[in-house]
RNA sequence: GGACAGGUGGCCGAGCGGCUAAUGGCAACAGACUGUAAAUCUGUCGCUCCUUGCGAGCUACGGAGGUUCGAAUCCUCCCCUGUCCA
């Protein structure tokens, strides 16, 4: 889709799914209007942290959203927050962090590129940085624009106002990032700034300061938190629950496999382009019983790995799955080591040794444990002797999900 | 500036002189079951070494000292957080 002349309801039905919130309705269709009087696209902003250039599908349910804006022939603002990064969107303790070098953030951002441009078009995106603008601004416009919020108001937002509540401190330099990031709106003149449902707060303020700098405040329109393969806390690379969008096929499909069913329906509808009808009336042939839950899980498996690799590449990791995990083969790309130092002995090889230096185990102590527990199998049998003798030729060695095959 | 309450393993949270590598919960890892779903059950869950044993050593309860045969537990100073008062 590409044309820039839809009409507007059409537009507006367009955006609205998958969509959680649009602040509001009514100025979205009016600033349509205006700007297609205007003969102007709309600029749609959304901001990153330049300290995680490391993106997975929770990122890209607002990606998704955003090339939606440019299929209507919008114009998206990709910004990268290189100033407000020292302090951190407020979401936790981590209160101040190191500023980055410029080079630093010229590395993240063209590790953004490369990602991004996996779902954005290229030509209807604009990268910005808010140093541009935030850096520049001298201890006066800083004082200005906290004149312009008041500390009740900021105290609103729901995290502030927990922690407040419980004693958590909260750092008064917390509370500048949600004022600079609705500045950001300011500098960049925005219509619409978008962002996950935990960002309301920061982007409603953007639509306050708009209008104080004299300027019609922007559209705020949110999306949902894609939960992670845990089902219940948000998708985040430190919960480590999460599918990044540069992993190998095999590995994505396979994380898809393990979600629950129910988070399958939820992954349905923000990750994929099946319409909502398709997806209830898959979940109405489930219940019936003439859909296989697992079927239509390992079609959403495709449709993932198809949007970030190929549908070849999707094609491939379905029959890999298919031929380790149900039929338990031994997988097809196995890391090749070569037998570490130290494993062997005068009798035979020491299979603690063996894990711990080939990275099937964390420590030596916790490769004592796996051998205990007899989580290890090598050349297909299960051992639990701490000294095997020497079969000769590799070494094909598994604990849990994880294989080596090691040259002797 | 003052008074009070706190800082324990990835997180939450017990312990308040020895029996504590530290109860319990969550997370994690492995095994069973299965659709490598969910649910459930079992085991593990600081590190190193080896003679792989209910083995030895080391490190750990904000930091530094001290008391004691022995401290996460008592004392002193410091750092950090919160509440109230000024």
């Amino acid at each position: 889709m590409t044309s820039v002349a839809l009409p507007v309801e059409e537009q507006l039905t367009y955006l609205r799914k998958g969509l959680a919130e649009i602040i509001r309705e009514e100025d979205l269709r009016d600033r349509i209007l205006l700007r297609e009087k205007q003969g102007k696209p709309l600029r749609v902003k959304a901001g990153f942290d330049p300290t995680a250039p490391d993106l997975h599908l929770g990122h890209t349910v607002l990606l998704r959203k955003m090339k939606h804006f440019q299929d209507l022939g919008h114009r998206v603002i990709f910004l990268i927050g290189s100033a407000t990064a020292m302090i951190g969107d407020p979401s936790g303790r981590n209160t101040t962090r190191p500023p980055l070098t410029m080079e630093e953030i010229e590395a993240n951002t063209e590790t953004y590129k490369s990602q991004v441009f996996r779902i954005l078009d290229p030509d209807k995106t604009e990268i910005r940085y808010n140093s541009e603008w935030l850096t520049p601004m001298a201890f006066q416009d800083i004082i200005r624009l906290c004149g312009k919020y008041t500390v009740a108001r900021l105290l609103e937002r729901d995290d502030f106002n927990n922690r407040f509540a419980k004693g958590i401190p909260i750092s008064v330099h917390e509370l500048l990032y949600p004022l600079a990031q609705g500045y950001d709106s300011v500098a960049l003149e925005c219509d619409v700034e978008m962002g996950g449902t935990d960002q309301k707060f920061n982007l409603l303020v953007g639509r306050e300061l708009q209008k104080d700098y004299g300027q019609p405040s922007q559209i705020v329109a949110t999306v949902p938190i894609l939960e992670g393969l845990d089902g219940e806390k948000k998708m985040s690379k430190s919960l480590g629950n999460y599918i990044g969008i540069t992993e190998a096929p095999e590995v994505m499909y396979r994380k898809v496999m393990q979600i629950s069913d129910s988070l399958m329906f939820r992954y349905y509808e923000l990750l994929t382009d099946v319409s909502m009808s398709e997806i209830s009336a898959m979940q109405e042939r489930i219940a019936r019983g003439d859909l296989h839950p697992m079927s239509a899980k390992m079609e959403l498996g495709k449709l993932i790995v198809a949007d970030f690799h190929s549908a070849a590449d999707a094609a491939r990791a379905a029959e890999e799955f298919n031929r380790v995990v149900r039929q338990k083969e031994v997988p097809s790309d196995i890391p090749v080591v070569a037998l570490p130092d130290g494993v062997r002995v005068p009798n035979g090889l020491n299979v603690e040794k063996l894990l711990a230096r080939t990275g099937l185990a964390d420590s030596g102590s916790d490769a004592s444990r796996k051998r205990k527990a007899g989580s290890v199998e090598i050349n297909g049998v299960r051992v639990t002797d701490l000294v095997i003798p020497d079969p000769g030729g590799e070494l094909l060695v598994q604990v849990g999900k994880q294989w080596r095959r090691v040259t002797l």
